[in-house]
Formats: C-alpha cells, structure tokens, sequence
DNA sequence: CTCTTGACCGACG
DNA sequence: CCGTCGGCCAAGA
C-alpha cells in the first residue's frame, strides 16, 4: 500500500541525480508545505515501501547531516560515496555543491 | 475521531 | 555551541 503523500515522496527523490543529494525540507518545500512536513517526508521514507529502487539514502537533513536511516548508517555513507558524494563523520562534504533542488 | 510519535527545519536565548 | 520552542503533516493504535 502506497499513499498519495509517499508517491509524491518518492517521485522527487527518484528525481534526484546519481552524485546528488536533496534534503528532507526541500522535498517539504515541492510539496508546497514546510514545517512538519519535513517529519512526514522522513516518516514516509521510513516505510519505503521500494527498499533500494528508491534512493533515499540521497535525502539528508539540511545542514549536511545525514540524519537517519532505516538501518546502519554506514550503509547510506558508503552508498552515496560509490555514487561520489565525499562524506565525513555523518556529514556530507561540499554540501551547497551536490545539493540539488527541484525545479 | 483523538492521541502519540517521528529519517526535520529554522528561529531564539 | 547547546538546549528549547513552534511548526500544524502523516500514519498507526
């Protein structure tokens, strides 16, 4: 089961290029809504109900940080390194460089 | 329908 | 730098 919130979740993070990250509030921000929105974003991503067809270990939190992750951590690390974003000690390195936003 | 919890964000002191 | 507060969304019990 889908909801409309999650599709609308996972469209924009499949939007996001390989090398590439977004953050939890700009995809709040597409959605037009902000604030607590954000919260719901990371909730939906929680379910994935796509596992690794939906890279959402491309989303982090805003200031670089990776936030969280339904498993280890360094699995979402190592994956966006494979995919040449550097990242250190839970943060993303040239962070306003590989950021992307919708448009 | 009501209450709680959450992979968050930005402002303030 | 750190703790706190307001935000007013989504899903599960």
């Amino acid at each position: 089961m889908v909801t409309a919130f999650q599709d609308q979740v996972y469209s924009l993070t499949c939007q996001v290029p390989k090398g590439k990250v977004t953050t939890y509030g700009a995809i709040a921000k597409a959605l037009g809504k902000r604030g607590h929105t954000s919260r719901a974003v990371g909730q939906a991503l929680t379910r994935n109900p796509f596992q690794p067809d939906v890279p959402c270990h491309r989303v982090v939190k805003s200031d670089g940080t990776l936030g969280g992750f339904g498993g280890e951590i360094r699995t979402k690390v190592e994956r966006l390194e494979a995919e040449g974003v550097r990242v250190r000690d839970g943060k993303v390195l040239a962070f306003a460089s590989v950021v992307y936003g919708f448009s």
